[in-house]
DNA sequence: TATGGGGCTTCCAGCTGCTGGAAGGTCAAG
DNA sequence: CTTGACCTTCCAGCAGCTGGAAGCCCCATA
């Protein structure tokens, strides 16, 4: 398989699919041509990586995954306490951004949003936060 | 005023407040020495756009919303636009958040996490997704 | 067999928003 | 006069790609 059949069956993008390559994520052989002639097992680990990644996981933590997806011998354990870990970053993620929302969401509110300079939510930036 | 007193005051560290100079947000004159003076003008911008960084908004809307600051004669209703788009911007991002940690939160009930290699999550990361 | 259009390769640069560090000038205290 | 804390500039790097240039390669058609 070439690239692009890759690219397209893994739902990645042609570049990063070689950009994967590069940070040694996969490691496709070489055509006699110098293409790239990709595995079915270079394709399942590619759509791992890519589903792994749209679940918000970093690079560094999808070669985590990978290698324990290698490692027929891992604890499920670890596994488990990787993803545990990242939700709790997810989470706090959405805590930080629920609270921007609240804050903006009042400043609008405020706001009437027409043709005249007054504005709460530039007075809200230009002041120390009250509440 | 100089940058550390600047960034104390402004709760920004000085290489932060460096880079927005040269990215044209502030333009601090210079004394004989060479070293930036920062006017109270200059202070409250940097705060203001610290307190916009915060909520959320980028670099090019901290911007835009620096020179409405600025504009006497702004309409409110083109903050509020753009504050708006930006509130909708954080509540997409939030849903998708929130997409990952609901499909994560199942995967990992499912774990038992032990020493088995048995795993549901990297099962769920090899397959499709299917529901 | 020549040619044209696509796909493949590499490498380099740039995006966002800083941050760290090196090399060197300046200032104030002792 | 020295010491140490400041200040300056510039360059490099973080994540995770993405775009583009320059140059092979392959296949189909004329």
């Amino acid at each position: 398989m070439n690239i692009a059949e890759v690219a397209k069956a893994a739902g990645l993008p042609a570049k990063t699919i070689r950009y994967y390559e590069d940070i040694g994520l996969i490691h496709p052989k070489r055509g006699e041509n110098g293409y790239r002639d990709f595995s079915a097992s270079d394709l399942h680990k590619l759509a791992f990586v890519g589903r792994a990644r749209s679940l918000g996981f970093s690079i560094v933590e999808c070669r985590a995954l990978l290698g324990l997806y290698e490692d027929q011998g891992r604890a499920s354990g670890d596994v488990k306490a990787l993803a545990m870990t990242h939700v709790a970053q997810i989470r706090s993620k959405i805590d930080e951004l629920r609270a921007m929302d609240a804050t903006l969401s009042k400043l609008i509110q405020a706001c009437h949003g027409d043709q005249r300079p007054d504005c709460p939510i530039l007075a809200g930036l230009a002041k120390p936060a009250v509440g």
